[in-house]
RNA sequence: UGGGGUGUUGCCAAGCGGUAAGGCGACGGGUUUUGGUCCCGUUAUUCGAGGGUUCGAAUCCUUCCACCCCAGCCA
């Protein structure tokens, strides 16, 4: 065996090794949890899920996978101030969207108050828990800084009577919200300040999106959620790197109560450039109306990606490229606008579309015929069946596809230059038609009916290849031309992160299709020849109205070269 | 010396004492009825820096530097 013949068989595994995979793996071979595999996607429903969520989704859902354990999809619904039953519903169709099921196993931490409650309690009877009666802003001052300790609340040290008394006088809504709050009793001393006492449970008289009027105090994050994992038996909790600090916390509520433990392990958020994915963030994109709401195809919310024209296995495929790791990152957008092309170029049917029109007249074309249709391939590989495409006298190509004078290499039509329309004929420029203004209005341009179909019999090379549409069968659409949403590549480094927004994140055009796409049904993805994937927009297009998103385009090596010229 | 974490090519990221995987990007070439796709080749004498151990160090020790997270009754 070569050496490349042994690496080529490594590639695909050792692509997709990281250092969680690794740890459940010798978790299983140890016999720890009898082999057993359970993690968790817990989101809070306050927001929109995003491509940041996405690699989480895919690392849970893939490892369960990976090692026939399950997933569980759990809520994580302990402060209903900022929750709703919308983000619940976004949140769950994004999660199938992206392709997987957590089946039987829709949990909500709030599903568990009742037991939390009473795990309180046994903190509280073990001495381990207290109800602090200052203030918050007492709280704060007491906890110290993160060069010096804290100092112990005067009422740390409550009895265990007094202790319960009050515990269930807060759940009775005998206080009003901050006037009570239940803590862990561990070091005020600690050099980590998540372990100086941490509240357990505040008193909020908030209605809650599921147990409505229930319940007026609430369980703190660190409280519910190791025991949540606890309660469902997961056996990996995955969590990102900035709750490291709170993994001690974990442990400590989980071994104080002596109940089954599940291990927390961190890796490195997701972070991409030429956007943002902080929630705060997103929200002021939504709310300052700087993009048309949380599904706008150029946010990084799986919705908009989604409206936007991404597959699920495109963004799959990306989660698994990017790796996981516990280092910051900062990964390109072109890699998933890679991930994205490449799983579009494999699938989406062809077709042309014009985006900005220039009439073509072919001279030597006669006048009247209109039985002159082709039948067009859907995919120039994969069998996807014909469509019927019309050519007739007048046509229209696309204006970036003629210069009255050629830059160096173009190849494109010029006067006096010879192109092949796709699949169709070749014609050759005669003429220049402009207007009063000096604008080009027409081409004025010869066939040769001998090449129909884009071959010649005498075999003549043709550079440059060219897609078009019939004037008379063209339908009229809206197509939108997105765009990076930010210039600069990290604009959440800026003073103001919206001082960075591309004024071409979205070009409107009124682009001529061919007959074929006249009814493409809401989000139909296909590629426009030539120019990019374009996906039926879900919400405005219509049967017989269409209107598509650009997703992205096809690489540009021609725009490229220009560019390095000087050139437009 | 608060505590916790991280530093490998432009961007991700393997590597875990035996002499720097892979992907994206970039660059060059070939094929091509999408200047797309595909194919081929090039792209880290070096692993944050210095010192040490060793026949041998990105991997071990040590000092230093840089960056990230933590002082919500948010998650």
């Amino acid at each position: 065996m070569t050496t490349s013949e042994k690496n080529s068989g490594d590639v695909s595994l050792s692509a997709h090794v990281n250092f969680i995979r690794v740890r459940v793996a010798e978790d299983i071979a140890s016999g720890k949890n009898a082999g057993r595999v359970m993690t968790r996607f817990p989101p809070e429903p306050n927001g929109y899920l995003h491509i940041g969520h996405a690699k989480s989704i895919c690392l849970n859902f893939g490892l369960s996978k990976e090692f026939a354990g399950v997933t569980n999809l759990r809520f994580d619904d302990t402060n209903p101030a900022k929750e709703e039953v919308e983000y619940v519903e976004s949140i769950m169709r994004d999660v199938k969207w992206l392709g997987f099921d957590w089946e039987d196993r829709l949990y909500y931490a709030s599903d568990y108050f009742e037991k939390l409650f009473a795990y309180a309690v046994e903190l509280i009877k073990k001495g381990k828990a207290y109800v602090d009666d200052q203030s918050a802003e007492e709280i704060r001052a007491n906890r110290g800084t993160l060069k010096q300790p804290g100092t112990n609340s005067p009422y740390r040290d409550r009895s265990v009577e007094e202790n319960l008394e009050l515990f269930a006088r807060m759940r009775a809504g005998e206080f009003p919200d901050g006037t009570r709050v239940l803590r862990a009793k561990i070091d005020m001393a600690s050099p980590n300040v998540v372990m100086r006492d941490p509240a357990l449970y505040r008193i909020k008289h908030v209605h809650h999106h599921r147990t409505g009027d229930a319940w007026c105090i609430y369980p703190m994050y660190d409280f519910a959620h190791c025991l949540s994992d606890s309660i469902e038996g997961v056996t990996h909790s995955i969590c990102t790197l900035e709750f490291a600090n709170n993994r001690p916390l974990y442990d400590w509520i989980l071994d104080e109560l002596g109940v089954f433990h599940p291990q927390q392990i961190e890796f490195a958020r997701l972070n991409l450039t030429h956007t943002v994915l902080s929630k705060r963030k997103l929200i002021h994109l939504v709310n300052e109306g700087i993009t048309t709401g949380w599904d706008d195809p150029r946010m990084p919310t799986l919705s908009g990606i989604r409206r936007r024209g991404f597959t699920p296995e495109a963004m799959r495929d990306f989660c698994e490229r990017i790796g996981v790791a516990r280092s910051d990152n900062m990964v390109e957008y072109g890699l998933l606008e890679h991930c994205l092309r490449e799983d579009l170029n494999a699938r989406a049917p062809r077709a042309m579309a014009v985006l900005r029109p220039l009439k073509v007249v072919i001279e030597n074309y006669p006048d009247d015929k209109t039985d002159d249709v082709f039948d067009f391939p859907w995919h120039p590989e994969k069998d996807m069946g014909m469509r019927k495409v019309p050519f007739s006298k007048v046509l229209y190509i696309e204006q970036d596809d003629f210069r009255e004078v050629p830059p160096k290499g173009y190849h494109r039509l010029y006067p006096g230059n010879e192109v092949r329309l796709r699949y169709a004929y070749y014609i050759t420029c005669r003429e220049v038609v402009k207007d009063a203004d000096g604008n080009i209005t027409e081409l004025r341009c010869t066939y040769d009916p001998e090449s129909r179909g884009g071959g010649s019999p005498d075999g003549r090379k043709i550079k440059g290849t060219l897609h078009w549409v019939s004037a008379a069968h063209a339908v009229d659409a809206e197509v939108r031309l997105y765009d990076l949403l930010f210039t600069a590549s990290n604009p959440g480094a800026e003073e103001d992160f919206t001082s960075c927004i591309n004024p071409k994140s979205l070009e409107v055009v009124r682009a001529k299709l061919e007959p074929a796409l006249a009814d493409s049904a809401p989000g139909w993805i296909c590629q426009f020849e030539r120019l990019g994937y374009f996906c039926a927009d879900e919400k405005d297009s219509k049967p017989g109205a269409p209107v598509f998103n650009r997703a992205a385009t096809l690489k540009d090596t021609w725009g490229k070269i220009e560019k390095k010229q000087g050139g437009k």
